[in-house]
DNA sequence: TCTATATAGTTTCTACAGGAACTATTTAAA
DNA sequence: TTTAAATAGTTCCTGTAGAAACTATATAGA
């Protein structure tokens, strides 16, 4: 049986994210975690979020995400702002900048894969959920399945 | 329709490939990708192969490649010879330390999901094949399409 | 109150990954 | 033969990714 095969797909599936990242950041000057991550703010109240918020959204370790940040924050398409109350929390804010970059930036991966499966049957889709499902439990995410995915992604 | 989800799932299975690479790495002192050239060179005549022959299995830039073996040059289980004929070509080679440690090193996530998998159905696994496959070509992998899988891999 | 302990983030370190620029060698062409 | 182009690798730079160690703050318990 080829599970050899399964893995080097996987590997293939995942190199062409990473080169698809790689174009965009090139083309817009952010890599495809940091628009995941300004996509985030724009759906969140007062353009605002914790970095654990979006940590979790991300499904990313906390230094992960203090990197992404910090290359956003160097461009100038978010800020760092103190949280009144609790001061351990820092709330990471979509500045204009970034707004307007989000509002400007067309097809994303993202959405590239959306048209494309879009001209999918409907069975075809159903059994590419169901066997990635079935992949992500033969692996065993067992620590990470409880992260709370807001559907709110689009 | 829900690309969305898709994604994620890429995401949690890329995440845990790179998990489980960093528990191998931790008790073996080498990663999948470390593992995996290793593999390919005691699959190899006389245990050796030049770098690009390696660069094409492994589907890697050259720069990624040569960082992987610096590791395993470092850690002394490869080793790199000239080749007589094109002083380019640089020749790496499995060492005993590095034979063995492969032969003592027991069930990787390649393995795991070998076993893990030969439980389903004939059916899911040509499903997860196919969706895979999908993924693939929706993803347009087309460059590297080309690059030859040599299917000695078990 | 004082001390755990838990929580939120950051910093440092290492590995993977690719692009660009570079060296060295080989081959083709003029 | 000398130049031009192709090929094989390396080095440098940046980004993603996580673990470990750390700081700072907050909360619970004695």
């Amino acid at each position: 049986m080829d599970t050899t095969e399964i893995l080097i797909k996987i590997r293939k599936i995942v190199r062409s994210i990473n080169l698809e990242s790689k174009k965009i950041e090139k083309e817009y000057g952010v890599s495809i975690p940091q628009v995941l991550c300004l996509h985030y703010l724009r759906d969140s109240v007062n353009f605002q979020a914790g970095q654990g918020e979006i940590r979790k959204f991300l499904n990313l370790n906390a230094s992960t995400t203090s990197g992404i940040i910090n290359r956003l924050e160097t461009k100038g398409l978010v800020a760092r702002l103190p949280k009144s109350g609790d001061r351990r929390v820092v709330t990471i804010a979509l500045t204009s900048k970034g707004d307007t970059l989000m509002t400007n930036m067309p097809s994303l991966l993202h959405e590239k894969l959306e048209e494309k499966l879009g001209k999918q049957e409907d069975q075809a889709i159903l059994e590419v959920q169901n066997s990635l499902e079935l992949l992500v439990n033969i692996l065993g995410i067992d620590e990470l399945e409880a992260f709370p995915v807001i559907p709110e992604g689009e």
